[in-house]
DNA sequence: GAGCACTGC
């Protein structure tokens, strides 16, 4: 009989860590689902109980909990109800049913079956293992490393170390910098841009600025696009410090949300004082950095290195000055920062902050700073002339709004009635009666053409029709067109290139997935008489800035994701932009000359639109917040999460620290792990770091590092539109069957072709910038675990570090750990001489791959068999599984993945996994998978209180040869292949999964 | 019947 043994020293086992680290939806996911009160019964049931237990039992316990509502499918229809309300009764009956039915079943894995010669092998290795592995892991907890993260207190910090505040005043060195900068005033550089900069409206202001800054602890300055703000206020305060010989006690540091940001506003900067960066201004961003002098000086930097800053020093005690800039964006890290900061000047009266906003909604944060002084300041944009759907539909007379421009099947259109009845129903009331007000100021043709509720649907005919007319009518300037996915940027863009000329006419689509920031034509001015063109996502609208453009088409939507708990997946839909995007939309036609912006949407809808979007940490899973303000010493997060400007459901934190806490982030009582710190560490989510973890153990570790770097930051595979078959070829030929892999063995070869890497980047369709970055964040992955420990080689590509890099079977079952649970299965049918492929993932979903993926290519023929994915995706109508592995051996899943159920029915034993999948087996197999993992999770608990290099030639390095001997058993379900999974009819299928 | 929002340490 196996034990599972609980250790009073770690709240939650090692081997609820292991299960638990999964992705964040799915944590979300399991918070509402079954399978919660599953694992919440495992854990329990794994403290002290024997774990193989009958799974019709541990169903059974688990029936008796969820049943929350009365069990009425097997009851007969109460008598006295009557029509409607005897068919909804009937209707909900037969929806219990199906819910009940969905529960017991168990996706039904192959038969694994170890060659009887393995099973003796493998019993031998284990038995002499079990010999030797009493020793005692209490006595080895090496907690001192992260007391500090439990009992210190963020206000505490706060109070003791601002007496080391680090700004002394020196009249020596306030002489030196004020020499320097009456230098810089001199030079050509310098005068020459300082023409530009006093044409800024900001240079007005210069003084209201100071004064203010020198008066009050907080200031808000709210301007406009092209006031200056961004660049000039920092130099405004430090040029005033220089020159009043204060330079030695003044440190700026000024925020921005995004890299690409920080770096160009700081190059941007310097090359205005007529310097080189590193001199009175620097930046900073993740893995990059050219900071500037340690006095008398600035640094951009993003939010995120902000936060990092303050947890090395939570006064902040370097810096006088702290600029935070787009405040109004309201991303969830500058909300966490403001509050932070907040409490700072309780202690640090000296501390100067600058908030810096649009001039929108900034009353919100005059009241959350207590009233604080604010500065207005107006633009440069030029006017900007904005037409709405009435208006152009009024001008260039289109009336051909096609009705419903896609074909649907059946149960779509049954499924989406109701839907659609609503869809009409609201526009008859927002737009119909203002479509009625328009009388007599439109003509009767423009108002009948309104009246089509197919106005209110993107018609990529209009966009090109208006183009067509902006191209004939309109003086010459630049088009954006702003689409909200990518197959209509992708039609769009056809259908341009077929219908412009490329003498006359330049074409860029615009989309992440493209290679965005590589090719810099689209910044370019076109050749005279050539008009450029610009498809684009609603990137355009912030993150990339487009200086020619003077005509802006807004096509009204966006595309936004939302997690669906009860689906478990993330679900995209186009939905209405909100007015400060409609705001955001038509300052992008103004930046160099008069524009015109063309909204698809009558002022009807305009008028509707909400004013903001909400704020992102109301929308986000809160997780990785948690666990940055725990490594922050904020021991009360419920309290501190009341103290920002919109606070969040205390049931969506109940929800994150619970998560935690099954990940072994956080212990019962909410204080950080020695798990939680090496995860917070990392600066990877928790399910990419269980991912580096197995392969710091398993010493695979550079390949696993490069999936890890593709997944916290992007796939260095771009695409070029028009030639995605070519893409999605060079891909496959990294990998034949995981799209982790793929990227793995792109980024070792990349590496190895150190001479032509940008040619090899070229020919294989991947984006050289990309790759850079993967390859110093492996540097960063790798530095984190040498200094705690985990890896005894500091370099990537160590021997150390990859005795086993070569063994694709490991590498899969480890991406198979971090992806836990997402599990899909793949089987072929053959109708009618047809293959059809049906991949359905545990929760019983059909799913399809995109044709990106390895293994979606549609001309394939792939055999049956698991994969695992990263995510489920919706998009319309579909669901869609994406970065998927296959071939990976069940054995990883069972030796990865959370608690294994085994029980015998009809002779025949079988074992489970995570409630999901089910194998079947014999007692031998079983025995070896439950003794593996009762080894492996005590080996897993030891590592992690008490970080060391595997040792190969000892016991635990025994243990890991014989894991791997077992992963790499092949061959062991041939009498499958070719079986069902169910024998459902498709239809119904299809049905449960939407 | 079927093709992909955007960021950050």
């Amino acid at each position: 009989m196996q034990l599972h043994v609980c250790f009073e020293s770690v709240q939650i086992s090692a081997s609820i860590l292991l299960s638990s680290l999964c992705p964040k939806n799915i944590l979300g996911k399991l918070q509402t689902s079954k399978i919660f009160e599953r694992l919440k019964l495992t854990i329990k049931m794994s403290k002290s109980v024997n774990y193989i237990k009958s799974a019709s039992r541990l169903r059974n316990e688990l029936r008796s909990r969820t049943v929350h509502e009365r069990d009425i499918t097997n009851e007969r229809a109460p008598p006295g109800l009557r029509g409607r309300e005897l068919g909804m009764w009937y209707a909900q009956r037969s929806k219990q049913r199906k819910e009940k039915e969905l529960e017991k079943k168990l996706l039904s894995g192959p038969s694994i079956y170890l060659p009887s010669e393995k099973v003796e092998q493998l019993k031998k290795e284990i038995v002499t293992l079990q010999a030797n592995t009493s020793s005692d892991l209490s006595s080895r907890v090496d907690s001192s490393h992260f007391s500090r993260y439990r009992s210190a207190n963020f206000m505490e910090l706060i109070k003791t170390e601002k007496e080391a505040i680090k700004l002394h005043r020196s009249s020596e060195l306030d002489k030196r910098l004020y020499d320097d900068f009456q230098m810089t005033t001199k030079t050509k550089g310098y005068t020459q841009m300082l023409e530009f900069r006093q044409k800024l409206p900001s240079f007005q202001h210069i003084d209201e600025i100071i004064d203010l800054v020198t008066q009050n602890n907080v200031v808000l300055i709210a301007g406009k696009t092209g006031c200056g703000k961004t660049t000039q206020v920092a130099q405004y305060i430090l040029d005033h410090a220089l020159t009043n010989m204060e330079g030695s006690k003044t440190k700026i540091i000024c925020t921005q949300p995004r890299r690409i940001a920080a770096t160009s506003i700081a190059e941007r900067v310097a090359t205005e004082r007529g310097e080189e960066l590193g001199h009175s201004v620097g930046y900073q961003i993740r893995l990059e950095k050219i900071p500037p002098r340690s006095i008398g000086s600035i640094l951009f930097c993003t939010t995120g290195v902000l936060l990092k800053f303050l947890e090395i020093s939570p006064t902040l005690n370097e810096y006088s000055h702290i600029i935070i800039d787009e405040i109004h964006e309201r991303n969830a890290i500058t909300d966490v920062c403001l509050a932070l900061i907040k409490k700072i000047i309780e202690h640090r009266k000296d501390l100067k902050v600058i908030l810096m906003s649009a001039t929108l909604n900034e009353e919100k944060f005059v009241e959350y700073f207590n009233d604080c002084p604010v500065i207005h300041i107006e633009g440069i944009t030029y006017p900007v002339e904005e037409l709405f759907l009435e208006d152009i539909v009024e001008e260039t007379g289109f009336d051909n709004f096609s009705k419903d421009t896609r074909k649907e099947p059946i149960w779509c259109q049954y499924k989406y009635k109701k839907q659609r009845i609503n869809q009409a129903n609201s526009f008859e009331m927002i737009v119909g009666n203002y479509v009625n007000s328009l009388r007599g100021k439109y003509s009767q043709k423009t108002i009948n053409t309104l009246k089509n509720p197919a106005t209110e649907t993107i018609d990529l005919k209009f966009i090109q029709h208006l183009i067509q007319y902006i191209c004939c009518n309109k003086p010459s300037g630049a088009i954006l067109v702003i689409l909200p996915g990518f197959t209509m940027i992708s039609q769009l863009h056809d259908s341009l290139l077929k219908d412009f000329p490329p003498s006359k006419f330049i074409i860029y689509p615009l989309h992440s997935l493209l290679t965005g920031n590589d090719h810099r034509n689209i910044f370019r001015k076109p050749p005279d008489g050539v008009r450029k063109i610009i498809v684009s996502t609603p990137l355009s609208e912030t993150s990339i800035t487009i200086e020619d453009v003077v005509y802006v088409i807004n096509a009204g939507k966006m595309r936004r994701p939302f997690f669906d708990f009860d689906k478990g997946a993330t679900i995209f839909e186009d939905e209405w932009i909100t007015k400060a995007n409609e705001i955001q939309r038509k300052g992008r036609a103004g930046r160099v000359q008069k524009g015109i912006c063309y909204h698809l949407y009558t002022r009807g809808r305009s008028n509707v639109l909400e004013p903001f979007e909400k704020p992102e940490i109301l929308r986000i899973r809160l997780e990785e917040t948690i666990l940055s303000l725990k490594v922050l010493c904020i021991q009360d997060v419920r309290h501190f999460m009341t103290t920002l400007i919109d606070v969040p459901e205390m049931s969506q934190i109940d929800a994150s620290v619970n998560c935690l806490r099954r990940i072994g982030a956080l212990t019962d009582k909410e204080e950080l792990t020695p798990l939680g710190l090496h995860l917070a560490q990392l600066g990877v989510h928790p399910k990419v770091g269980k991912m580096l973890l197995l392969a710091s153990i398993f010493s695979c570790f550079d390949p696993i590092a490069s999936i890890s770097a593709a997944l916290s930051f992007k796939s260095p595979f771009y695409t070029v539109m028009g030639k995605e078959d070519l893409c999605n070829r060079a891909k496959r030929k990294f990998s034949p069957d995981s799209d982790q892999l793929a990227v793995a063995n792109a980024i070792t070869q990349w590496r190895t072709d150190s001479i032509n890497q940008r040619s090899f980047c070229h020919s294989n369709f991947l984006s050289h910038s990309t790759m850079v970055m993967l390859d110093r964040m492996k540097s960063q992955f790798v530095q984190s675990l040498y200094y705690s420990k985990f890896l005894n080689d500091s370099q990537t590509g160590g021997i150390e570090n990859n005795r086993n890099s070569e063994n694709v079977d490991l590498l899969k079952a480890i991406v198979g750990g971090g992806t836990y649970p997402n599990i899909a299965y793949r089987s072929i049918k053959i109708r009618k001489g047809r293959r059809i492929d049906k991949i359905i993932t545990t929760e019983s979903k059909r799913t399809k791959l995109l044709p990106s993926s390895v293994n979606g290519d549609p001309n394939a023929q792939y055999e049956p068999g698991f994969m695992v994915f990263q995510e489920l995706n919706k998009f319309t109508h579909n669901y869609y599984i994406t970065e998927t592995t296959s071939n990976v051996s069940p054995f990883g899943i069972l030796l990865f993945g959370d608690e294994i159920v085994c029980e015998v029915r009809d002779g025949v034993h079988y074992i489970s996994v995570g409630g999901m999948i089910e194998f079947r087996c014999n007692s031998d197999t079983i025995d070896i998978v439950v003794a593996l993992r009762d080894n492996f999770n005590r080996l897993i608990e030891n590592k992690i209180l008490k970080a060391a290099p595997v040792s190969w030639d000892s016991d635990e390095g025994k243990l890991l040869t014989v894991i791997m001997d077992l992963l790499t058993v092949r061959n062991l379900y041939e009498d499958y292949k070719y079986q069902d999974v169910s024998d459902d009819d498709d239809d119904d299928e299809i049905k449960q999964s939407n």
